[in-house]
DNA sequence: CATAACGAGGACTAAATAGTCCAGGAAAAG
DNA sequence: CTTTTCCTGGACTATTTAGTCCTCGTTATG
């Protein structure tokens, strides 16, 4: 994960600004054709049809399907990180950790707890398969829950949080809680299981608050 | 999920007792490949060459690789309820879910958090790309979830839990701090989240004791 | 112990999918 | 405006893997 850039050029080549869109569109497509599919069930015949590209383009951009795929990785890891952000770089409060997962929640709902999540399933379906995608994927999932533990962190400095409350473990265990929440949802085609899941974790965490609140979460 | 052992032979057939092993043998060496491997990346030549049949043999008990990997989920929701109807049939107290906990994470540890929940999994690779595997997984996972809501149900009535605790709810929410956990393993080859997410999980059901013991659950 | 029914083995075919190559055209450079 | 370089498109080949079929061996039973 060096490159910052979504769709990085594949390096050493002069590279025309057609070219840098021909493979962004590759990128696109594969990304939500192997979000629907799966990474195994979809076909470069399925990307190279949906991109509107040629096989020629795959194969210039892309050495093979398991380039094509680690650059997936990396895309969706930076498209997620860059969602994440978003949602997380502010948060600073307890209620804050509520919105951000209604809007999880929410987001998820519109596909009726469908295709779970974009890294969770990659996890699963490439971990045991491809060693380089693993180790993309996990530092992925580090950084994700960094931009939870920091904000647990600004909670404890600022006092909201007590101060034997462990930032990280918190982060873990949230993040268990919306993977297993993904797929139990996936599974059922129906979110409420991510929401329990969910809701779980945030009692836990709560649970940590210096002023516990009456209400439960929600 | 109608049928109860193992390995049922398909129908209709005057049936040997070596016909019957060598299905077996055939499921049991898919079920070894398709866990570490992956179900998609799993030849049916895999399996033959695994299982020391032949061919013939597999398209004689399995009508095609989908007619196995379905079987396979059968098997395997079997063996998974099997064992877990051990450790939960007579859960009466906390620390016989904290000795459940410890079980898991022992026999996941012996694979350094490698290859996940056989079921899990499954569920992510088959969800979108087999409608039935899907609902044969989402009724084991029911089922499973119920062996686990049924023991907090004792621990209710027995008053070891308050009354306001919900036990589907916890159950639904253990899973999922479960599932996430051997997601997060497998993605890190080591068990320490899977922990984490655990201890999460049953923390939360602690708060909901009658009597919380020793540390302060909030 | 003869024979019929069934199981085992593996060569073979079909289909799907990955991966190659080359001709032609657009864009940049002089 | 010509030439060169790179990009595009798609026909083509190779490889992998699913799925078929036929022969031989084994086991059960009268």
């Amino acid at each position: 994960m060096s490159d910052e850039q979504v769709a990085a050029p594949t390096n050493r080549r002069r590279i025309s600004q057609r070219g840098i869109a021909t493979r962004e569109r590759i990128l696109e497509a594969a990304n939500r054709l192997m979000f629907v599919r799966g990474v195994n069930a979809t076909t470069l015949d399925d990307v190279r049809e949906a991109s509107q590209t040629s096989k020629s383009q795959l194969y210039h951009h892309f050495a093979d399907k398991q380039e094509l795929v680690r650059a997936l990785v990396k895309y969706r890891g930076a498209l997620v990180l860059q969602r994440e952000r978003g949602g997380l770089e502010r948060l600073r409060s307890f209620s804050g950790l509520v919105r951000w997962r209604n809007a999880l929640v929410q987001a998820n709902s519109l596909n009726n707890g469908k295709y779970g999540c974009g890294l969770g399933s990659m996890a699963v379906e490439l971990s045991d398969q491809d060693e380089q995608a693993r180790s993309m994927l996990l530092e992925t999932f580090a950084a994700w829950e960094k931009l939870i533990s920091d904000g647990l962190h600004r909670m404890r400095d600022s006092g909201a949080l007590r101060q034997d409350a462990d930032p990280e473990k918190l982060a873990t265990g949230l993040m268990a809680a919306l993977q297993g929440g993904y797929l139990l949802a996936n599974a059922a085609h129906n979110v409420a299981p991510m929401e329990v899941a969910l809701d779980m974790a945030l009692e836990h965490i709560k649970s940590f608050l210096s002023q516990p609140s009456g209400e439960p979460t929600r």
